[in-house]
DNA sequence: AACTATTTATAAGA
DNA sequence: TTCTTATAAATAGTT
C-alpha cells in the first residue's frame, strides 16, 4: 500500500527500515485495537525492535492486568500442548542423559509440584537442559560452517575455471593474430575487455564474526 | 475498508461479528508477520476469542522458543517497572537495557564484592545477560544466513561469467576456422570440452535449516 | 512530518 | 463458508 509494491523481505537500507518500522508498528497496534473493540475480544501484541526496545499493545489498557491474563492463558496452552512431544527421542546415548520425555516430565513436575522435587534434582535438570542447548547449538553452528565452507570451495573452483577459460581465449586470439596479422585482429581482444573481472572479492575471506554491540 | 465505513465499536450482530473477527484476526497476524519480516524485528500477538479460544502469532515460527523469548523480555520489563527491583542500578527508562559496559561493570562487582550486590540484582543481571546471549546468538545466525546468501549470489555471477567466456571462446574459434579452414582448427574446441561444467547445484537452494533432533 | 499514488484489507453481497 | 467486488484504510516514496 504505497507508491510501489514492496516485497515481503527485510529492508536493507537501515533508514527506511526504521521509518517503515515506525509506520507499520503503529498500524499493527491500531489494527489490534480495532479488532479488540469491534469484535469485543482480548488482544495483546508485542514488538521488540532491533535495538531491544519493547513496544506493546494490550486491549485492556495500560493499568489493567489483562496482559498477565492473556499471557497466563498462553502459558496454560503451552503446558497442555507439550504432552508427549519428543516421544521418540531416546537420547540416553551414554547414560548421561535421560530421555527427552523424562526430562520434560520432570520439568512439568517442577512446575506443578515444586515441593516434591529436590533442589539437587532441579540443579541436575537445569544442567541437563543446558547441555541439550549447547549440543543443539553447536550442531547448528557446525552445520552452517560446513555449508559455508562448501560455498567457499565451490567459488574457488568456479574462479579457477573462469581463469582457465580466459587464458584459452587469449591463446586463441594470439594464434589468430599470428596467422593473419593484417586482418581485423582487434576483435578478439574486445571480448576479454568485455569480461570485466569481478573484483568484489572483498566479500568472502569469511571475516571473523564481528562481535556486535549488544544494544545500542 | 469495505463497502461502507465501519464505526469502531462492538458489532452487535453476533454472526457478522464472528465473520469480521475471523477476517480481521487473519489480517492482524498477516500484518504482524509482514512487520517482523520487513523490519527484521520480533513480534508476538495473542487474541482470545469471546468463547475463550486462544489464537497466537509469533515471528519465530512455531517450534522455536521465540514466544518465550518475547514474553521473557516483556516480563523483565514488568519487573523493572515495579518497585524495589534493581536497587543498585540506574536504569535508562527509555531503552530499559543498560549499556554493555554497565553490564560488565556489574559482573565484575559480583565477582569482586559479592556481598555488596543483592540477590535481586544478581537475578536481574542474570536475566539481562541471558537476553544479551539470545540477542547475540540471533544476530550471529542472521549474519551467517546473509553471508551464505552472498556466497550463493557470487556463485551465480561466476557461473554466468564462465558461460560468457565459453561462448566467446567458441565464437573466436569459429572465426578462426572461417579464415583459414585447412588449419589445425580442432584445437579451439578441445578446451571447451575440458571445462566440464560443475553440476553440483544440489548443494545450494539454501535449505531451510533443519531443526536437529536434540540428540541422536 | 505531510502529502499522495498505490497497494492492501475488508464489508457487504452472492 | 468461500469468492467477489466496491470501497476504506494503510503505507512507500517523495517533498
Amino acid at each position: 500500500m504505497g507508491r510501489r509494491k514492496l516485497e515481503i523481505k527485510r529492508i536493507q537500507d537501515k533508514s527506511s527500515r526504521l521509518v517503515t518500522f515506525s509506520k507499520r508498528r503503529t498500524g499493527l497496534f491500531k489494527k489490534a485495537r480495532h479488532l479488540s473493540v469491534i469484535c469485543d475480544v482480548d488482544v495483546a501484541a508485542f514488538v521488540i525492535s532491533d535495538s531491544g526496545k519493547l513496544y506493546e499493545f494490550c486491549s485492556g489498557g495500560y493499568n489493567s492486568n489483562s496482559v498477565e491474563l492473556i499471557l497466563s492463558r498462553y502459558q496454560a496452552e503451552e503446558r497442555t500442548t507439550q504432552e508427549g512431544a519428543c516421544e521418540d527421542m531416546a537420547f540416553n546415548k551414554s547414560t548421561r542423559f535421560r530421555t527427552c520425555k523424562e526430562l520434560l516430565k520432570l520439568v512439568r513436575r517442577v512446575d506443578e509440584e515444586p515441593n516434591e522435587v529436590s533442589v539437587g534434582d532441579m540443579t541436575k535438570l537445569e544442567e541437563e537442559l543446558h547441555a541439550a542447548i549447547l549440543h543443539t547449538r553447536s550442531k547448528k553452528t557446525q552445520l552452517m560452517m560446513e555449508r559455508m565452507s562448501n560455498f567457499h570451495e565451490q567459488e574457488r573452483k568456479l574462479t579457477e575455471e573462469k581463469e582457465e577459460l580466459k587464458q584459452q581465449l587469449q591463446v586463441a586470439s594470439a594464434k589468430k593474430n599470428q596467422k593473419d596479422d593484417v586482418d581485423d585482429g582487434g576483435e578478439g581482444l574486445d571480448h576479454s575487455a568485455n569480461s570485466h573481472s569481478y573484483d568484489q572479492t572483498n566479500i568472502y575471506p569469511p571475516q571473523p564474526l564481528l562481535t556486535l554491540p549488544l544494544f545500542k
